[in-house]
DNA sequence: AGCCATGCACCG
DNA sequence: CGGTGCATGGCT
């Protein structure tokens, strides 16, 4: 009967690029957050009223421990420029302190009882467990 | 749309 | 004064 108009997502993720690790030299140390869809249904809703506005989330890791993150809307078309993105910024400590690269990920979750939190995921370092599975298969030689 | 880069303000 | 994050511009 009545479904609901606006699934929430439990989790998102957010494979790190050179840039959001800070590998880049850069140093604004924020990932980009997309716009597609329920990616921003995630996060609180900010909207282009105020210019850049923000909301301070935290989150917890795997130890308990509690990060608390930025997520920003530089919303500046709506006003005298041309960003319209949203980021989610002061992520250095975390990197830093769990030795992130690119093509990690970062595991965004939020509990039932608006609590939030954060979990990682390594990159593959190496890639060949399905090719493999392949190659030991016995064949039929026709004669 | 997403990633890279950077001048500046702030703060220790 | 060096590191960090803000705000923004620029490039692909």
């Amino acid at each position: 009967m009545s479904y609901k108009q606006h699934e929430i997502p439990m989790s998102i993720s957010k494979v790190l690029s050179a840039n959001d690790t800070g590998e880049t030299g850069g140093h604004q140390a924020g990932m980009l957050i997309p716009k597609t869809g329920d990616i921003l249904s995630f996060f609180p809703q900010l909207g282009n009223e105020t210019k850049n506005p923000r909301a301070k989330l935290r989150f917890l890791d795997n130890s308990n421990e509690a990060w608390d993150f930025m997520f920003i809307y530089y919303n500046n078309k709506f006003f005298n420029g041309t960003r319209n993105e949203f980021r989610l910024t002061g992520m250095t400590a975390f990197i830093r302190q769990n030795n992130l690269k690119a093509g990690d990920k970062i595991i965004l979750t939020r509990e039932e009882d608006g609590s939030r939190l954060i979990k990682l995921e390594r990159a593959e370092q190496v890639e060949s467990v399905n090719i493999l599975k392949l190659g030991s298969s016995w064949k039929v030689v026709k004669i």
